[in-house]
DNA sequence: TATTGTTATACTCTATAACTATA
DNA sequence: TATAGTTATAGAGTATAACAATA
């Protein structure tokens, strides 16, 4: 029996026009991609954000940490929580300061983060494989105009 | 005194390379100045989007509606909770089918919408204002690309 | 049997405020 | 006094599973 009240054709009105509908829904698509590609790592890309900012910084502290990803301290502290549970990152002790953290990748760390990098890249491919590689660079460009932020 | 651990510069390593990370800043910018822009008005782009749906489609049931905004059925109950509650949308019971509602826009709702529209286009506007005319239609091509979805 | 809306529940992500230890 | 990290707590936002009414 054909349904009552046919759904099929929703009109989205002007939604697909808002850039934030936009960028919800490249978001949904993006962070499913991300998860599959890193699969049994239990990655996200707000654990793996964090990885990649502790490797290019070591020594630095949860407080610059969270200016760098953009997240309050006390949010920081359940990422680091979670990463050291998983023995990828260690805190120690200020060296200059006591009541800081010099966070650090374990050799375990290092590693997951090393045999990550080719599958966040085939991520990255597999995203823009529909983009010619100017259309990549234009896509970028134009992100960081909206929000300049490197 | 000046700080020890000097903070200031720190290296986001490949994080500015990743589209994902590009799209979460630009979708942080965006939902800020979305509830700046709506402000009195208690709204969310999701609230928003729900709104937009059913004005073009009145009478359609929940179960389309979660379809189209891309959220489950029972998440959809929460969403049109809170608009009913703000009168904003009724929930008629379903002519030809009564398990189904028929969800339609309150004058209050229209209302609303009619006052909405234009600052969503200043919103809008704000947002691509770094942008020429023809950037924003690129960008929206190029989203589109990533993910088709009119 | 299947679908619609609903509830109960839970999980993730995030923030605010207050605490402690250090400075 | 001020800062670093932490805890306790709470609020969005979301989903899954099970349920009653209806098909």
């Amino acid at each position: 029996m054909a349904k009552k009240t046919d759904s099929q054709q929703i009109d989205l009105g002007l939604l697909p026009t808002l850039l934030g509908y936009r960028l919800r829904l490249a978001q949904l698509a993006v962070f499913a991609d991300f998860v599959v590609s890193t699969g049994s790592a239990q990655m996200t890309p707000s654990l793996f954000g964090a990885l990649v900012v502790i490797e290019a910084n070591p020594g630095l502290k949860q407080t610059d940490l969270a200016r760098a990803v953009r997240l309050d301290r006390s949010t920081v502290v359940s990422v680091l929580d979670t990463l050291e549970k998983r023995q990828l990152v260690i805190r120690k002790r200020g060296l200059t300061d006591r009541r800081s953290n010099a966070l650090e990748l374990t050799a375990t760390g290092k590693q997951l983060l090393a045999e990550l990098l080719p599958r966040i890249e085939d991520h990255e491919q597999r995203l823009v494989q529909n983009l010619s590689a100017s259309e990549q660079t234009t896509l970028a460009q134009l992100l960081g105009k909206i929000f300049p932020a490197d």
